[in-house]
DNA sequence: AAATTGCGTAACCGAATGATTACACATATA
DNA sequence: TATATGTGTAATCATTCGGTTACGCAATTT
C-alpha cells in the first residue's frame, strides 16, 4: 500500500490538471455524478446546469484532461463517459488518513464503555 | 450509507469553505500530511516549506475554517493539531464510485503497473 | 522595562479560474 | 444544396487564489 502511495504522490506531481483540482469544482462534482449513472452527450449534460454550454464544455475538458473521463465523437454529438478508476489517486490520499479517524473514534468508543462500565460499578 | 453520502452533499452545499477545496492545494495537503504525524505549531509548519510564514498561516487558516484542523493557543504558540474525521465527507464522496472502478477493473495491480510505465515513459 | 518571539492580518500583486458572448466548423436534415 | 444542430474555442471580464511585505499585538525572555 505505501507503494500505491507513492505512485500517487508521483503521479499528482506529475500531472498538470490533478485529480484534486478536477472534483474541486461544485459542478464537475455534479457532472461526475451525472456520468456515473450513465454516458451522457455534452448537450445533454449542458441542459442540467444552469450555466452556459460552453462553460460546460470547459469543465468536461477539465475533467478529460486528468483522464476522470473520456469524450468519444459519435456523429456529430460526443459521448462524455465515466473513467472511474482515475479517482482511485485521489482516494488513496484521503484512505491514508482512515485508520486515524478510525482510531480515534475507536478510542473514543472504549472511552465510553469504560464511562459505562464505572458507572454501573459505582451503582 | 446512503443517508452519509446525504447529509454529505448538504453539507458541503452549506459550507463555504468545503473540503475538497481545501485538499485541492498541495501544500495544504502537505501540512496535512505533516500534522498526521503530530501536532505542531504553526511556525514550526512554516519552516518545512519554502514560502513565506503568512502564507502558511493562511492555507491553516482554510484548514481550520473547514474543520480539518484545529489551532490551539498555548502560550504565545499556536498548536495546529489535525481532525481526521472531517475529511470523511471527502472520503465518502470519492467513495461512491469505488464499485465503480473495481467492477471495471481487471486487477489494482495491472492499473499501478500501467501507471508506472506511464510515469517512466513522461520522465 | 525593554527587547524578542510567535502569530494574525491588512494591503497589494500577478496568475488562475469560471463565466459569458461570438464565432467557426463538421455533421445531420430538409 | 441550404439549413439546422452539436460542439470546440477565442476573446473578454470579474473574481478568487496564493503569494509577498509591512505592520500590530500579545506573550515570553532579558
Amino acid at each position: 500500500m505505501i507503494t500505491h502511495i507513492f505512485v500517487t504522490n508521483r503521479l499528482l506531481k506529475i500531472m498538470r490538471r490533478d485529480v484534486f483540482q478536477a472534483i474541486a469544482d461544485p459542478v464537475r462534482r455534479e457532472i461526475i455524478e451525472l456520468l456515473a449513472d450513465e454516458t451522457l452527450t455534452v448537450n445533454t449534460v449542458a441542459q442540467k446546469f444552469d450555466v452556459s454550454r460552453p462553460a460546460i464544455s470547459k469543465h468536461l475538458k477539465i475533467l478529460k484532461e486528468c483522464g476522470i473521463i473520456t469524450i468519444n465523437k459519435q456523429g456529430r454529438e460526443r459521448l462524455c463517459q465515466i473513467q472511474p478508476k482515475n479517482l482511485i489517486p485521489a482516494f488513496l490520499w484521503i484512505e491514508q488518513y482512515r485508520n486515524l479517524w478510525e482510531d480515534r473514534l475507536d478510542s473514543f468508543e472504549n472511552y465510553l464503555t469504560k464511562l459505562q462500565t464505572k458507572n454501573k460499578e459505582n451503582e
